[in-house]
DNA sequence: TTTGGCACTCGTGACCTTTGAGTGCCAGGC
DNA sequence: GCCTGGCACTCAAAGGTCACGAGTGCCAAA
C-alpha cells in the first residue's frame, strides 16, 4: 500500500502536470507544494511510484508524468469533484433557459460543455425507451396510406408512413385512434407491445390487417428510435491537445464521426453517477490518449440520455467533471419544467 | 496579356504545387512538363507572372506558389471540370441507391463527398423555401392546446406546438384542418402567406383568435424552416491541410461549427453552376487559407440545397469540382425519385 | 526572344557543444 | 528506519557553425 506522502506527491505530480504539460521533477515539486520533505525524499517516492506504474519518465533524466494508472488513481482516490464558481452555475443557467425546444436544448448545452470545459462536448438525444408517450395521432394521407405521429413526454416527435393492405376508413381510422391513445399515453415505451397486443381484435374483420400493420410500425419506430442521435461540439478545442498533434488529433477526429463508437463509450457509463474512462481503457484505438468523462442526465430520477466530454488524459479531471456534472443537473431540470 | 506560354507555366506551377506541396522552381518545371524552352526562358515568365500577382516566392532563393489570384486565373481559364471515371460513378449511384429517407440521403451524401474529394464535405438540407406542402395537420392535444404539423413534399415532417387564446372544439378544429388543407396542399411555401390571408374570416367570432393563431405558428414554421440545417463531414481530412497547421486548423474548424458562416458561404454560390471561393475571397477571416467548392443540388430544375467542399486552397480544383458536381447530380436524382 | 553562364541568396540539414534540469545512489544525521 | 545533502551521471533542448544545393536574377551572346 502506498503511505500517505506518496499519494500526496502522486497528486502533485498530476496537478502540475496537467497544468504546466511538462514532465515534473523533484525539485520543482517540493517548490510548488509545501510538502515539508526535500526533493531527495521524493525522489524516493518517485521511484516507488514508477516501479508502481503509476508514473513514467519520458526518457532518462527527465521528469515523470502520470501513466493511466496514475490518472486513474488519482480520480478515484486522490480527486474531488470541483464545484463549479456561482458565476459559472449562472452563466449556465441564463445559458439554458434561453432554450425554445428540444433541439435548441441539446444544441446549447453541446456548446456551453465545450465551452466550459475546452474540450470536445458530447450529448446524446434524451432516449426514447424510458419516455412515455404523450400522443399518437394518425393522418389519412390516401385511401390505403396512413401517417403515424408519434409525440413523447420529451418533446419529441417522430413520424412514419405506413402502407396499408387494404383502404381504411375515417371512422375506422378515428377508431383506432382513440383506442391507441387511450391505451398507451402516459405508459413507457417499454410497456406499449404488451399493451396494443390485442388491439387487432377489437376490429371488425376488414380492418385487421390495417391495425397489425399500424401497430407493427408504431413498435417498430419504439425500438428504432431506441439508437439514439449524438450531437457533438468544440472540436476546435482539439487544437489544444499538445504538441505533436497532427498524429493525436487525426484519430480522434475520425472516431468522432463514427457515431457508433462514441454511443459505445457513452453506453458504457453507468446509469448514475459520473463515469471516467481513461486512456486504454477505452477499446476504440484511436482514442487511447483521450480520456472521457460522462454522466447521465434526465428530467426525473432516471437518466434518460448521456452526456460527456472527450479531452486529452491530461486534463483537468476535477474541474471536468464538475462543469459535466452541473451542466447534466441543469439540463435535467430544464427538461422537467417542459 | 499573358502570352500563351506563360499560361501554360502557371498551369504546370499549380498543378506541381498541388501535388507536391513545395514551391516548384524552374528547373522542375521544364523537366516534368515538356514545354519546349529552357529554365532561363521559364524564370523570365516567372518574373511575369510575379509582377502580375499570380505566384510569389515564400523567400527568396525558393520556387513559387500561386496567389489566390493565381488559382483564380487557374480555375477559370486554364482548368476543367475533371469527369469521373466510370468506377466512380458506380460506387457513388451504389452508394446513395442505399438510402433509405431523406436523412440517410443527406448523411450518405456528405460520407461520399468526404471521401471523393478527401476534404470536408458541408451539405445542405433541401431547403423549405421551393418546397410544396403535402399535407398540414392539427391535433389536440388539450382544450387549448394544439400541435401542428406540417409535412413537405421532400419528406420533411415539422411540429410545433401551439397555445391558443381560448379553447377550441373538435369540429372547429376540424373544419380549420380542411380548410387549411384545400388551399395549400400542393402549393409552395412562398405562396402560403397570401393563401391564407383571410381564413379566420370563415370562422365564427369565437374561433377567430385560435385560427389566427394557428396560422400565425405555421407561418412562422415556414419562415424558420428556411434557415437550413447542414451536416458536415470529414473533418478528420483536415490532417492533411499542411505541415503548420495548429495555427491553420483551428480557426476551420471554429468556422465549420459557426453554421452561419458555412449558410453564408453556400448561399453565396450561385444557383446554377459551380462556385469556387478561393482564399481571402472569402469573408470569413478564419477560412482565407481556404478554398469552397459549392454548387446548387435539386430534384427538378430548380436547385433546393447546395453542397460543396472545403479543402486548402491548395487543392486538386478539378478533381474537386468534379466529384462536387456528380455527387450532386445524383443526389438530384435521387430526390427525384422518391 | 531565347539561352547558357555565372554569381548570389538563403533555407535546410548535419554535426558539434553547452547548458541545465533531473536522476540514482550513498553516506551521514535525526 | 527514514530523511537529507552531496555528487557524479545522463540526456534532451538550445544554440552555433558549416557545407550543400535548389533556386534566383542578370547579362551577353545566339
Amino acid at each position: 500500500m502506498l503511505s500517505e506522502r506518496r499519494l500526496k506527491v502522486l497528486r502533485a505530480i498530476v496537478q502540475d502536470y496537467v497544468g504546466t504539460e511538462e514532465p515534473v521533477g523533484s525539485k520543482a515539486l517540493t517548490e510548488r507544494h509545501h510538502l515539508g520533505v526535500s526533493p531527495a525524499t521524493v525522489r524516493n517516492d518517485m521511484a516507488v511510484l514508477e516501479e508502481e506504474g503509476f508514473i513514467a519518465q519520458p526518457h532518462t533524466s527527465a521528469g515523470r508524468i502520470p501513466t493511466d494508472k496514475g490518472y486513474r488513481l488519482f480520480v478515484d482516490r486522490l480527486a474531488g469533484v470541483k464545484p463549479l464558481s456561482s458565476a459559472e452555475r449562472r452563466a449556465i443557467q441564463n445559458f439554458l433557459d434561453g432554450a425554445v425546444d428540444l433541439d435548441d436544448v441539446v444544441a446549447r448545452t453541446v456548446r456551453l460543455l465545450a465551452q466550459l470545459t475546452r474540450q470536445v462536448a458530447v450529448v446524446q438525444y434524451p432516449s426514447l425507451t424510458r419516455s412515455t408517450v404523450r400522443h399518437v395521432e394518425l393522418l389519412p394521407l390516401a385511401p390505403a396510406r396512413v401517417m403515424l405521429v408519434l409525440i413523447t413526454d420529451t418533446g419529441r416527435v417522430e413520424q412514419r408512413l405506413v402502407d396499408c393492405p387494404a383502404p381504411v376508413g375515417e371512422t375506422a381510422l378515428a377508431d383506432l385512434r382513440a383506442r391507441l391513445n387511450s391505451r398507451v399515453v402516459g405508459r413507457r415505451f417499454t410497456d406499449v407491445p404488451q399493451l396494443v397486443q390485442d388491439l387487432p381484435e377489437a376490429f371488425e374483420q376488414d380492418d385487421r390487417g390495417t391495425v397489425s400493420t399500424v401497430l407493427a410500425v408504431l413498435l417498430e419506430t419504439l425500438v428504432e428510435d431506441t439508437e439514439e442521435r449524438l450531437v457533438i461540439g468544440g472540436t476546435a478545442n482539439l487544437t489544444r491537445f499538445g504538441h505533436d498533434f497532427p498524429l493525436t488529433i487525426r484519430p480522434v477526429l475520425e472516431a468522432l464521426e463514427e457515431q457508433v463508437v462514441l454511443l459505445k463509450l457513452l453506453g458504457e457509463a453507468t446509469d448514475s453517477g459520473m463515469t471516467v474512462r481513461i486512456g486504454h481503457e477505452i477499446a476504440h484505438e484511436g482514442l487511447n490518449s483521450t480520456s472521457v468523462v460522462a454522466v447521465g442526465y434526465g428530467s426525473g430520477d432516471e437518466a434518460v440520455a448521456k452526456l460527456g466530454v472527450v479531452g486529452p488524459t491530461r486534463m483537468d479531471y476535477p474541474g471536468t467533471m464538475g462543469a459535466v456534472r452541473a451542466v447534466a443537473r441543469y439540463v435535467g431540470q430544464i427538461l422537467a419544467e417542459s
